[in-house]
DNA sequence: TGTCAACCTAGACGAATGTCGAAACAAGCG
DNA sequence: CGCTTGTTTCGACATTCGTCTAGGTTGACA
């Protein structure tokens, strides 16, 4: 099985609502170590808001004071992580966004309006 | 000091709606990097899920095979990152989470419905 | 007041991470 | 075919991280 497989699969335990187990925090924890980085944070949110859903590496690079080789290396750690999907086009190579893993995530974050926490969208769903 | 300030005024810019900036991604990657352990993950979720919003480290060391020191360093990583706050009251030191930040991570990662249709609709402005 | 328990801080050490330059690989084009 | 451009891999280095042991600080209690 590849790197970032074994993400796929899982639903979303809100992290406020119940004690999350031991092996989802350690399947989990890759997916959130691979954004904290502010170079990662930004490459994410510009392939995620990228128009067509997916982005060339060649307009990532020059967006940062980095060598090419370091933008690879950032873009292959968020590969192996399950965040990002990458496809070679002829030259190029395209990155796309997985909103699966990203919304599992974000639901574990969700915080439940449960007692003296008045926070609304309480969305907890779970495709 | 005031390690863990500076998020706090943050709004929220969901992450595939638009480029987050630089100084974004710098204040919220320690967050995530904070995230990005086992342990502090489920350190964190028995924070947030305890009975009465807060816990006892007494009650967290035991759940786990490390030494106290250990789970001390992780629950200062928290700490510094803004996810939690502690309070001593008499022998025990007692956590709480601080549902604020964890509600902006969360909402960071959300993805807005079938991100195939990059169609701009409403965008709350951060400066 | 003395003693004990809970918790944190300090220092150390091996492992992982971020970054770079150089080189290798892949695809298009003359 | 060989050259150019785009991208990844490799090897190296300094920095950061996770964990430990040892010692310090705070508060409870006889």
């Amino acid at each position: 099985m590849s790197k970032q497989a074994a993400v796929d699969g899982l639903c979303c335990p809100p992290l406020s609502e119940r004690r999350v187990p031991a092996e989802t925090a350690a399947t989990l924890a890759p997916a959130f170590k691979a954004l904290g980085d502010p170079v990662r944070l930004q490459l994410l949110s510009m392939i995620a808001s990228a128009e067509g859903g997916e982005i060339c590496v060649c307009d990532l690079t020059p967006a940062f004071d980095l060598t090419g080789p370091t933008i690879s290396h950032h873009l292959r750690t968020l590969r192996e992580a399950g965040l990002v999907d990458a496809d070679r086009r002829g030259t190029w190579v395209y990155y796309r966004a997985r909103p699966a893993i990203l919304h599992q995530l974000a639901a574990l974050l969700t915080v439940v309006p449960t007692g003296a926490d008045p926070a609304p969208a309480a969305r907890s769903e779970c495709s």
